[in-house]
DNA sequence: TAGATTGTTAATCGATTAACAATC
DNA sequence: TAGATTGTTAATCGATTAACAATC
């Protein structure tokens, strides 16, 4: 990355999605890519995309584009997907085993390495081959296990509590189902998904009938 | 709203937080709030509180603020969430069922009509009480019912397959939880979930060590 | 070399923040 | 009325786009 300048958060929410474009080429045997091909495909303009590969480095040779496969590693190695993450959810309903489920077969590098109930009818089982642990071993656990991610599929009311746990076990980052703003100390990352929030979003545009992305 | 004028998309994603927020006020009993105190609550300034709800009409009273109640009120109706919406789901699997199970329980006017498979040992089942049907009955069942948003829980290499079918028996919005980008009709709604992409960037800021939102 | 396309600087556009007059 | 807080205009900031010199 070029020295000390940092990067908007715009920009790192555009790189999984060049990502999945240049697998997709990668896939079709594509070697070679211009900003141009490349915004025709993605959407993104020309400017914008060779501004955001310019972040970080020149990717590029100049009268000649990009080396797809060469770029799609370039990308995966910023958003440190060259690395491995061990994971926990916490709350083995419908969302955490579909989210548990859907993790392991779809991303190689982020492992679930257990699941964490307060129902005691879940507690013991086993989903998807994947130990459903009670809450109470929840910091013990993380800490044992070197844990990196911690993934809360609880009720909103229950969510902040978890995180706090998570924090003090010593989690990077929290991956946020449950549709509360989370208070989490600076040194741990916080992404939200609030689905809710998104269907109300949709809900907007169908009623005023517009396209948007 | 305001006439004519075209709101941002980041206004209108800001929405769905607020009425959550307000929610919570409301819960609470409070029922007047100032933009000064929202903001040190949600975290945006009042100053853009105050703007994004001057796009569509002068909801508070000078020297006095917002009615909680009646804001909450009025940013629901925006969004259109004082309307019912008929809601099939493409993909019985995981994902699917949770979200089926999700959506029902937490977000009254969201109604899942019917779930919808190819794989023939779902077809005919009930889940949570809704109807898994072949994958060939999804156009006339949309065109039938009414159908106003299409989720798609498929794989991504059957997703857009899926949203020509359901952009061509009429439905209003796309809520898609597949990996692509979906191309759909102008007068098609597409709300992408991406969850991949999130947990990507989730990945990158965990590597650096930086809160974000 | 000539053509193509990058990397990068400069211009534009849009969104956020600040300021303040209007008014409850 | 005086105090508070909105609604709204103006200033700032940041992100996107355009332009072009560098260079493969």
């Amino acid at each position: 990355m070029k020295k000390g300048s940092k990067i908007s958060n715009a920009v790192i929410k555009r790189l999984p999605r060049y990502r999945r474009y240049l697998n997709e080429l990668k896939r079709k045997g594509v070697d070679k890519i211009s900003s141009r091909e490349l915004s025709d495909l993605i959407g993104y303009t020309a400017s914008q995309i060779r501004q955001d590969l310019n972040n970080f480095g020149g990717f590029g040779q100049q009268g000649y584009g990009y080396n797809v496969e060469a770029l799609y590693n370039e990308i995966s190695s910023i958003l440190g997907l060259d690395k491995e993450y061990k994971m926990v959810i916490v709350g083995a309903g419908n969302l955490g085993q579909a989210i548990a489920n859907h993790t392991s077969y779809y991303k190689a590098g982020f492992v679930v390495c257990s699941l964490f109930e307060v129902n005691p009818k879940l507690v013991g089982i086993k989903i998807n081959d994947i130990d459903v642990r009670d809450c109470e071993e929840l910091v013990p656990y993380i800490e044992d296990n070197s844990i990196d991610i911690g993934i809360i599929c609880t009720t909103k009311d229950a969510a902040q509590e978890v995180a706090d746990k998570m924090s003090f076990a010593g989690v990077k980052g929290i991956w946020n189902f449950a549709a509360v703003d989370l208070e989490v100390p600076e040194t741990v990352a916080v992404e939200n998904v609030h689905l809710s929030d998104g269907l109300h979003s949709l809900a907007y545009h169908i009623n005023r009938n517009h396209y948007f992305e």
